[in-house]
DNA sequence: TCGCCTACCACCTTTGAACCGT
DNA sequence: AACGGTTCAAAGGTGGTAGGCG
């Protein structure tokens, strides 16, 4: 019954997108960081529907300091957090409908930036996309309820420029621009996730996009760092004037705590102590008035007035996307809520350059076959912690104890890039496959990529695929007597155990770009119920 | 030569076990 | 014995830096 809607309405929202239907986001809420879907007139449970589900962000005024100064994230081989971290506060959820949260981050656009004269500028083209992964909400599926109660933090994700990345963390490319969304997805009462019916819509917030890097190229978005994240208080001025003496100077170059000379002071000791074996204090000065000189370059420009422009050039995100989106059973995947694609912006002049070269950026949950990949290390299930900061702790047991646990999961996905030299590839709106295992969607291959057709390995797979064979260690495939995968069941009381799958998806074909990537994966896929934590 | 990346550093927060008192 | 509060050490996160690499 409740599929039967569902079909009417994702018709009609699919009829919607192709006469260019607009979200129903009020400007007021893209405004306050409020994301939304769009409502479903014709859903005879309105409040119940995934569709009505608002989304606000976290801390959103942070974001919008980053944001304005150009937001960067540090990316390192082991992985690195995102700061300001990714939190939300959720209503217009069904308290009694379980819920799974997922982040994925997307490029934003096709290109590799550099930061030159305080600025980033456009360098060339990307490089070809990481594998995509999800970072799934450490708490297991749980009520609406218990997702509503407290904010759901998402600040044990990490990213990593580490394409062998073996933790599942988000594998990004330095010095590219990138946006997290965040899907909220129905878990299914009997196969949690990916079932036929599985619907689910996805929220972005611009604010949160940011170019990765390997090391911060803005002193304005370093001093925001040291300045907000707790971690980095041993970098702050050890008085508490330092900051606030610079800002009256009116220098925008940041000031050098006495920590940051200590160091310099430190490394310069030693590596001139190694090298000369004296005249260390000879260094201080030269140091000094180095760092003022990397640092004192004027940092206004003749497009101040816009500094999200001027630092985040052709952005192209409007205040809000969303999609939502529901499967159907039959292998057609189709559309439930209203989507904004990249293409679909309201001024012709900052979009310009989308429409010149229409990326390809299907998201990787919804337009790309998937691949699944349960994590086994504590660091990279990341759970925990996150109790403590979304007070998933203290949630009623109700919401989580019956909850099939998919803890500690990340879906890896393998997201063919569009190869290099594809203007005037129409742009590819996102599809939805979740499926069932049994029910096989037919793969087109993407018109820009070299992927040749293989089986769909995607949300629904995982559901029934991995989550059968490779989260459980009584691989292959077998089911308790209700019928449940081992991994939904977990002694009351005892820790979540990691698990890894890799076994779950195996490619067809070949990947011509990132095919070292990918034929790791893969690899893996092969030996996933080996994989042992290390 | 230059830009980017990595390993390492010291400092800091967070976390959880151990301990103690009620 | 159970519970709650405190202490402390280990683990982990942070940006800065030198040096390596292409």
């Amino acid at each position: 019954m409740l599929q039967e809607k569902a079909s009417t309405v994702t018709d009609e929202h699919v009829s919607r997108l192709q006469t260019g239907g607009e979200t129903d986001l009020l400007p007021d809420q893209s405004r306050l960081g409020l994301s939304t879907a769009p409502t479903v007139p014709s859903s005879t449970e309105p409040d119940q529907n995934i569709e009505n589900i608002k989304v606000v962000l976290h801390e959103r005024e942070l974001w919008k300091k980053f944001h304005e100064a150009g937001t960067e994230m540090i990316i390192t081989k082991a992985g690195r957090r995102m700061f300001p971290s990714y939190k939300v506060k959720m209503t217009g959820m069904n308290p009694k409908t379980k819920y799974i949260l997922l982040i994925d981050v997307v490029p934003a656009d096709d290109h590799r930036y550099k930061f030159c004269d305080n600025k980033w500028m456009v360098a060339g083209k990307a490089e070809p996309a990481m594998p995509g992964r999800l970072y799934v909400h450490p708490d297991p599926p749980a009520t609406g309820a218990h997702w509503m109660r407290q904010l759901v933090s998402f600040q044990k994700l990490k990213l990593t420029n580490n394409h062998l990345d073996p933790f599942g963390h988000i594998i990004l490319n330095s010095m590219h621009k990138y946006q997290p969304r965040l899907h909220i997805v129905k878990a299914d009462e009997n196969n949690a996730f990916g079932s036929k019916n599985t619907a689910y819509c996805t929220h972005v917030f611009h604010e949160t996009a940011f170019i990765s890097v390997t090391s911060y190229q803005n002193h304005k978005i370093t001093q925001l760092k040291i300045e907000n994240n707790p971690f980095a208080k041993g970098f702050r001025g050890s008085e508490e004037g330092d900051l606030r003496v610079s800002r009256l100077q009116g220098k925008e170059y940041p000031v050098i705590s006495k920590n940051m000379v200590r160091q310099r002071l430190i490394s310069t000791h030693s590596h001139l102590a190694g090298k000369l074996g004296a005249g260390v204090l000879a260094g201080h000065p030269q140091v000094l008035s180095s760092y003022q000189y990397d640092t004192g370059v004027p940092l206004s420009n003749p497009d101040s007035q816009d500094p999200i422009s001027t630092h985040f050039p052709q952005s192209r995100d409007p205040n809000l996307l969303y999609h939502c989106f529901k499967h159907r059973d039959n292998g057609r995947h189709l559309e439930l809520g209203c989507k904004r694609s990249y293409l679909e912006t309201s001024t012709a002049v900052s979009d310009e350059h989308y429409f010149r070269s229409p990326p390809s950026y299907e998201s990787p949950l919804l337009s790309h076959p998937y691949r699944t990949e349960a994590i086994t290390s504590r660091e990279a299930c990341m759970y925990g912690g996150m109790e403590t900061e979304s007070g998933s702790g203290a949630a009623d047991a109700d919401d989580l104890t019956n909850s099939p646990s998919i803890n500690c999961n990340m879906w890896a996905t393998v997201q063919p890039y569009p190869r290099y030299g594809m203007e005037g590839v129409p742009y590819q709106p996102f599809t939805a496959h979740f499926t069932n295992s049994a029910t096989v969607a037919p793969v087109v291959p993407h018109p820009a990529s070299s992927v040749v057709s293989r089986p769909q390995a995607d949300l629904g797979v995982y559901n029934s695929a991995a989550v059968q064979r490779g989260l459980s260690p009584s691989f292959p495939g077998s089911r308790d007597s209700s019928g449940h995968p081992p991994l939904y069941h977990r002694k009351p009381g005892s820790p979540l155990l990691p698990h890894r799958d890799f076994s779950s998806y195996s490619a067809q074909g070949t990947i011509s770009i990132r095919e070292q990537a990918y034929q790791y994966q893969v690899g893996l896929s092969s030996t996933g119920s080996n994989w042992t934590d290390s």
